[in-house]
DNA sequence: CCGTCGACGTA
DNA sequence: CGTACGTCGACGGG
């Protein structure tokens, strides 16, 4: 089945994105040898090229709005009061967009007394109902309430080139209400911009949860009084205010206009015209730019860049789709539209694909029983291998339907993770654009698929992202083949990312009523840190802005200079000690413990807001953020929960076994840095102080300061330990004296004192950067790559930190990869004994698990027979454990 | 409004 | 002038 072309309309806010144009670029760059200003003027123009050239729309239209009062005004005299005057340098910019738009055929509109989003709206609705694909384009957020499943509107984010598109999808992900109701968020929250207020206390997450709750916002405001808490004060106080927004916010669609949508088809241009235009506003690059897109006219649009993955979607009703996915033995391309988070996750359709550019496209909410179980039965089955961009997204998606998914054999963003694992984000289609050199019909910015529905009800966007990820794994599959990384894919990363799935939408427990009482308890810690503050100093300042900090330390209290930064000098923790260590000054312990107090609140009230429905913490594993090859943890990050001082790590207590669970255990590996570093290096009194079961540093002391290991004091241990781990991380002697506080001389005979006992340390040091500019790369023992270039750069600076970065990804990476491996260990042991505790969280080496009643000593055992054997080094790998009521009480 | 910076929590 | 992260508030340009 193909698909005819549809008309495609563009319609922009001439006034809104001209003015984020005039803020986007400088205009002391943009300014005529005559002194005109441009820049307003330039990056409209050059926005339009760009749209022109990307979307190739058949019709275009731009609105501005009429000057003068208008009727929202009328209604509402403060409406838009909060608006400082435009500037001057602006005004005159809009009669030229005007000329050049009309040089370029283009139709612009204003009507008296309506906004130009009205104007857009209404010729919005037009196209849709005449069969367009519309695309919006307007800074004004208030047009998201046009998007359909056929309108999408281009929202910039930064300046206006960078455009999201604002696909239903996208508007429920950023906002968490679909587009017909984003005007009634907008009303509660209110409009700075617009001089609308809203419901205070009430942000776009209270909104949001509201509206989903209610349905809508008349049934909401029905129902003010059933809304609890200060909240619901506030709401029932500002019924007015939000039914005024809401009047306000509601875009016409009937306005009466010149043109009708069928009208603005793109005419052609006025070549001498637009060429004295250019010429008068000094825009030579413009113009050339501007002759390579397509004239209206002209036959054959030019493509946007190469091609478009076409995807042939077939007709779901008219075949069986146990059969269709039968028929093909290679992997099928799997994408999903829904959302893939712990909680609240939901898939709404699914598209399979071939590399061949056959796809079915299944809406899951109305899809006949037949179908939904083949559908089923194929996701779940292992032995129909399937390839995903993001697992981990997809199963929460499908488990979210009750659907399983097995049999991924490749996943694609897991792929180019370990292909480039320095890359900042890895979206299907950049990855496809530099893989096959085509695009992806209709993907937005998050790479997680766009509504594009054709007449059959099909889903294009999503058909060419399952037929795109199809292909794709067979050419990454080559790379990853070459570079001998198959393995750590299919056998390691994909089944992480699986137990990850579990982890994450199991949650941990937390005691609420423990965590509100901290919060209590260090904001009063807080308040009364910064109120001996002011004592000290005499007035108030904002002990949370290093600026006035800085003038109340270095101004008024003349103190001495501290390390100097980009806003001037640094006020942080180690730099305030040393501050003090000068000059006594009880303003800086006041400070100290008032930063304390607060970060330590921050982390509370930050777990706080993360407690889902369920009474748990459901944080999310980043798989593909870390270049060395570790996880990350956001939203909330618990790999980060305070654990060196007693306060913080009292949060810990929080932590709990949940209501069918018994207990919490956690295991680490102990000093698991510098037994790789030991297995790495070979060498042999690094490996004999572990096997020697002495205390690492005591060992590692007696050897270099060559006295017995009883003879080791205190001072002597932290010594050898700082420069223990500093070794792994690239350290200096320079770096090393700043630490300990010692001469730089001290530092070096000391690091001069570890090589000669430890030779082999230094040696392996030095060889894993020499291979590493050799080969451009470092790898960890289960082969993970890092790719340095910057190791063979000219600038010092650069190269240097890339030597830093050579000595640690393979030790840091493979603890990575070891604990990983531990982990899917731990999970199938737990399987194979069939008992129900379950790894809960992984914080870089350590293992949280909720144990099941009767249980603990199952899995303690567990817990040390498989860290300890996920790896055989040439030291033992050493496991603690510890049990208890609460993360806290299993520490050790 | 959003990105960046400084600060600081973890391994 | 020690690696790898994430999050917060303040700030400043947009």
């Amino acid at each position: 089945m193909t698909h005819e072309m549809r008309p495609k309309l563009l319609l922009i806010d001439g006034h809104s994105m001209a003015f984020r144009a005039f803020f986007a670029l400088p205009v002391e760059n943009f300014t005529t040898t005559t002194g005109v200003a441009t820049n307003a003027v330039y990056g409209f123009v050059s926005m339009l090229i760009s749209l022109i050239k990307e979307e190739n729309p058949t019709h275009v239209c731009v609105a501005f709005d009429a000057p003068g009062p208008t009727f929202r005004t009328e209604q509402y005299p403060e409406y838009k009061g909060t608006r400082e005057k435009t500037p001057e340098d602006f005004k005159h910019q809009i009669p030229l967009i005007a000329e050049v738009l009309h040089a370029m055929g283009i139709t612009t509109l204003e009507k008296p007394v309506i906004e130009a989003d009205d104007i857009l709206a209404t010729l919005a609705s037009q196209g849709s109902e005449a069969g367009m694909d519309v695309l919006v384009c307007s800074g004004d957020r208030d047009t998201l309430q046009l998007v359909t499943q056929h309108v999408t509107v281009l929202y910039p984010r930064r300046g206006v080139s960078d455009l999201a598109r604002m696909t239903p999808q996208a508007v429920r992900e950023k906002y968490g209400v679909a587009p017909v109701n984003y005007p009634d968020i907008a009303a509660l929250v209110g409009e700075t911009s617009d001089n609308l207020p809203g419901v205070p206390g009430v942000g776009p997450k209270t909104a949001a949860k509201w509206i989903t709750q209610f349905g809508d916002l008349d049934n909401l405001l029905a129902h003010a009084d059933d809304i609890k808490g200060k909240v619901g004060e506030s709401l029932r106080a500002h019924l007015q205010d939000v039914r005024r927004n809401r009047r306000l916010n509601r875009l016409l669609t009937d306005v009466e206009l010149p043109a009708a949508v069928t009208d603005v088809t793109r005419k052609p241009w006025d070549r001498p015209e637009l060429d004295r235009l250019f010429e008068s506003l000094q825009f030579r690059t413009l113009r050339d730019r501007l002759n390579t897109i397509a004239v209206a006219g002209d036959d054959a649009p030019a493509q946007a860049s190469g091609a478009a993955i076409g995807a042939q979607i077939v007709d779901n009703e008219s075949i069986s789709l146990a059969q269709w996915l039968g028929e093909e033995a290679a992997p099928f391309g799997l994408a999903i539209d829904g959302r893939g988070t712990p909680v609240n996750a939901d898939a709404w359709s699914v598209a399979v694909g071939r590399a061949d550019g056959e796809a079915v496209v299944v809406n899951l909410e109305e899809s006949d029983p037949d179908q939904d179980a083949s559908l089923r039965a194929w996701l779940a089955d292992p032995a129909a291998p399937k390839v995903t961009h993001g697992i981990k997204w997809i199963d929460h998606a499908l488990a979210a339907r009750g659907m399983t998914l097995a049999g991924v054999t490749f996943d694609t963003e897991l792929a180019e993770y370990l292909s480039r694992p320095d890359q900042r984000s890895y979206d299907l289609a950049s990855i496809v654009e530099t893989h096959l050199h085509v695009t992806i019909d209709s993907v937005d910015e998050s790479g997680q698929g766009a509504l594009d529905f054709d007449d059959g009800g099909a889903n294009v966007g999503l058909a060419s992202q399952s037929v795109a990820i199809a292909r794709l794994a067979a050419q990454q599959g080559a790379q990853l083949a070459d570079a001998h990384e198959s393995a750590l894919l299919a056998d390691l990363e994909l089944p992480v990312a699986e137990m990850l799935a579990r982890m994450e939408r199991a949650g941990v427990s937390v005691d609420i009523d423990l965590l509100r009482g901290l919060d209590e308890d260090f904001a009063a810690t807080a308040a009364q840190c910064a109120q001996e503050a002011y004592d000290v100093i005499g007035h108030t300042v904002n002990l949370g802005s290093p600026k006035q900090l800085q003038e109340v330390l270095f101004g008024e209290l003349d103190m001495p200079k501290t390390k100097k930064i980009k806003t001037g000098y640094t006020t942080d923790a180690a730099a305030l000690a040393e501050l003090f260590a000068k000059t006594q000054h009880p303003f800086l312990e006041h400070l100290l413990a008032y930063r304390d107090a607060t970060k330590l609140r921050q982390t509370v009230q930050g777990l706080l807001k993360a407690v889902a429905a369920d009474g748990k913490i459901h944080t999310t594993f980043q798989q593909t953020v870390a270049a060395t090859g570790r996880l990350s943890s956001t939203e909330p990050n618990l790999q980060n929960i305070p654990v060196r001082t007693q306060a913080g790590r009292a949060i810990r207590r929080a932590f709990v076994a949940g209501s069918d669970f018994e207990t919490l255990v956690t295991a680490d590996y102990s000093q698991i840095e510098m037994r790789i570093m030991a297995h790495l290096s070979g060498d042999d009194a690094l490996i004999e102080a572990f096997r020697s079961g002495e205390d690492l540093h005591n060992f590692v002391g007696s050897r270099v300061f060559g006295v017995s290991v009883d003879a080791v004091t205190p001072a002597m241990r932290s010594k050898i330990k700082a420069m223990s781990y500093g070794l792994a991380y690239g350290l200096s002697a320079f770096g090393l004296s700043k630490q300990l506080n010692i001469e730089v001389s001290e530092a070096r005979s000391l690091m001069a004192d570890y090589f000669e006992r430890f030779g082999a340390v230094r040696d392996y040091l030095h060889r894993v950067v020499e291979e590493a500019r050799q080969t451009g790369y470092t790898e960890t023992i289960l082969g993970r790559r890092r790719y340095l270039p910057d190791l063979n750069s000219d600038n010092r600076q650069r190269r240097e930190m890339a030597e830093r970065m050579a000595l640690n990804a393979p030790i840091q990476g493979s603890a990575a990869d070891i604990i990983k491996v531990a982990m899917l260990q731990v999970d199938r042991a737990i399987n194979d004994l069939g008992i129900h505790s379950r790894v809960l969280l992984q914080i870089h080496d350590e293992l949280v698990v909720e144990v099941a009643p009767g249980e603990t000593e199952q899995v303690t055992k567990i817990l040390r027979e498989q860290m300890g054997s996920a790896a055989s080094l040439s030291v033992p790998l050493d496991v603690s454990v510890g049990v208890g009521h609460s993360w806290f009480d299993a520490g050790h």
